[in-house]
RNA sequence: GCGCCUAUAGCUCAAUCGGAUAGAGCAACGGAUUUCUAAUCCGUAGGUUGCAGGUUCGAUUCCUGCUAGGCGUGCCA
């Protein structure tokens, strides 16, 4: 559990600010939120507000002269962690902290070792997310592999920040397209029987993967079938499907490091009758009517340009009505927030499916929906192909970790793999180099990373070797960390905790794998100039070896949060 | 047509929700190796942030309009 030095710099400008307010100086109603951030040159001091300059308005003061005033209200002397406080530029206050701040980061993540950059913000809220949740009709392809990292690693970031997240997969196993996945298998069961002149119908699976799994029924289990009536035998054959497409996915899922926590059913839902209650309070509400034979939901209502149908002329729910359901569901479950994300196919559903929340009465703020953009896989020769599903040409999951795991091992395949996925912003398109990918040198992040990790466990390990015995850290000298390059790698340390918490709640979980990056690339100069085991400087290393268990631990912490490995060795 | 996303160095991308001089890696060029694991490091070079306006003390960030690319726009889920 860390207490940041942002939080505590964050308190002692809000109190100086108050009381230049209370003191009559600044005439504004309340203290307004205060930004302010590392900065990034040392000129700048350690961290710098521009408050005042947002003030300037407000308290028709000149932005110098308010910068002044809360400056004023600071006691420099009380906080042994603040060297200095000047104003610079046009109002910028800019803190300079004293290098004790240094060293009590040093001493705060020793002490909290895997617990450093965690906190408790999240105050035990429950927070479901949903991901993934692809159609139990094929393998995940490559964009439900990201999805997967992505909400795999939201989740715990949310966890490691106080909230009760959970990992949620809906399972479309009910409608058209399982039907479809149905008639699919039979035609390839029957084809694999010897019938010829079949097709696999409109809208059905055409992927190999179905051509084997009829065939290992036709093998064991021969044409005892074909006596059963069609549509028993297509209806045996979806749910058949659905289960052994299903465990292929969670296997795919579980060699990818992801378990999710709780799968529900889209034909649970259904017979659930929740499907039924909320047609009746949309009926209640007056937001359907009956039109060409079917339901419709009065969408233009909530600001889409058209309607939707509810009620197919068949009798049949479109998905609109269980996913509402799901949707009720969850928040009888008790989520103080949901977050779902989507693949790019599904972005017409987003605005939807809030509309149909608001329908429901439930809070706007509610449900947050992230579109999960298109992977590009840019294959050895540089070319492109795109990942569409509907054109029956895709790749999956488990062919590129195999692709991968084939050049480097199967454990960093998935490190590797993870990475790529999580270093890009969730709604950016996303270009998978799988020649990077492979490539075991520093132009790889992940090596580089898992490195300076094992860099750090090799120096702790060989102290014994060099006549040296750690000490506990406060019997050690850490003001001998003099060199510049040792007060930024801590300063970096230092925002660990902060950088968690505002990728959790920003969702954007690309921000760590950077800072990793960031974290190794300081680490690495540092080793190669500053040797640390030295046994004619004793009281030197003592102090690098605190620096360098730092570092692991952040690194440590940083790859656990990706759930990518911190090897100690080279494969 | 309408909607969503994207556009930053030659390439792939950052930039902590509007802050100070826009940063990394790769590629290019020049260096360091009897190492605490070279999977490394040091240096050089690289920019009118797609274009045009607007908002303001201040814009890569917000607004409007263009341009280009991707995706979506089913009585499929």
């Amino acid at each position: 559990m860390t207490d940041t030095i942002q939080s505590e710099i964050h308190a002692i400008l809000q109190a100086a600010i108050r009381a230049a307010i209370s003191a009559g100086e600044l005439s504004i109603p309340d203290v307004p939120d205060i930004p302010f951030s590392p900065t990034k040159t040392p000129e700048h001091g350690d961290f710098a507000t521009p408050v005042a300059l947002g003030l300037a308005k407000q308290a028709k003061l000149p932005p110098r002269k308010i910068a002044d005033t809360i400056v004023a209200h600071i006691e420099v002397a009380a906080h042994p962690q603040i060297r200095q406080i000047d104003i610079a530029g046009p109002g910028f206050i800019n803190i300079h902290l004293s290098d004790e701040w240094l060293y009590a980061t040093l001493r705060t993540i020793v002490a909290e070792g895997d617990a450093y950059g965690t906190c408790d913000k999240g105050a035990g809220q429950r927070v479901q997310v949903e991901f993934v949740s692809a159609n139990p009709t094929g393998p995940l392809n490559i964009v439900s592999g990201r999805a997967a990292a992505v909400g795999d690693t939201l989740v715990n970031l949310l966890n490691a920040v106080g909230y009760q997240a959970i990992r949620e997969f809906y399972v479309n196993d009910a409608g058209g397209q399982v039907e479809r996945l149905g008639t699919s298998i039979d035609v390839r069961y029957r084809q694999a029987l010897g019938e010829t002149g079949l097709q696999i119908p409109e809208g059905g699976y055409e992927g190999e993967y179905l051509r084997e799994f009829a065939q290992a029924i036709a093998d064991a289990e021969g044409d005892t079938y074909l006596q059963l009536g069609a549509a028993e035998r297509v209806s045996l054959f979806r749910d058949r499907g659905i289960a052994h497409i299903l465990a292929q996915q969670e296997a795919s899922l579980e060699r990818f490091g992801v378990q999710f926590d709780v799968w529900t059913s889209e034909k649970a839902i259904r017979d659930s009758g929740k499907p039924e209650e909320i047609l009746q309070l949309f009926r209640d509400k007056q937001y359907l009517y009956e039109a060409e034979d079917a339901t419709w939901f009065r969408m233009s209502a909530f600001g889409d340009d058209k309607d939707c149908v509810v009620i197919r002329r068949d009798g049949e729910y479109t998905y609109f009505v269980p996913d509402a359901a799901y949707h009720r569901d969850k928040f009888d479950r008790g989520f103080h927030q949901v977050i779902n994300f989507f693949g790019p196919d599904h972005q017409g559903h987003v605005s939807r499916l809030h509309n149909f929340v608001k329908a429901l009465g439930l809070p706007d703020d509610w449900l947050e929906i992230s579109i999960i953009q298109q992977v590009n896989f840019v294959n050895a020769e540089g070319h492109r192909e795109d990942m569409s599903k509907r054109r029956g040409k895709f790749l999956t999951l488990d062919a590129l970790v195999d692709e991968l795991a084939g050049a480097i091992g199967e454990r960093f395949a998935v490190d590797v793999a993870r990475y790529f996925f999580l270093m890009r912003a969730n709604n950016t398109h996303l270009d998978f180099n799988l020649e990077l990918a492979i490539t075991e040198a520093n132009e790889n992040p992940v090596f580089y990373i898992q490195y300076a990790f094992a860099r750090c466990w090799s120096i702790l390990q060989k102290t014994a070797e060099h006549g040296i015995t750690p000490r506990r850290i406060d019997k050690v000298s850490l003001e001998l960390l003099t060199e510049p390059m040792a007060h930024e790698l801590i300063r970096k340390l230092s925002e660990f905790p902060a950088l968690v918490l505002f990728s959790a709640e920003a969702r954007e979980v690309h921000r760590i794998a950077h800072y990793l990056h960031e974290l190794a690339g300081l680490f690495h100069p540092y080793y190669n100039q500053h040797r640390v085991l030295d046994a004619a400087h004793q009281e030197r290393t003592q102090a690098r070896l605190v620096l360098t268990r730092a570092v692991q631990t952040v690194l440590k912490n940083g790859l656990a949060l990706l759930g990518i490995s911190a090897l100690e060795k080279r494969m």
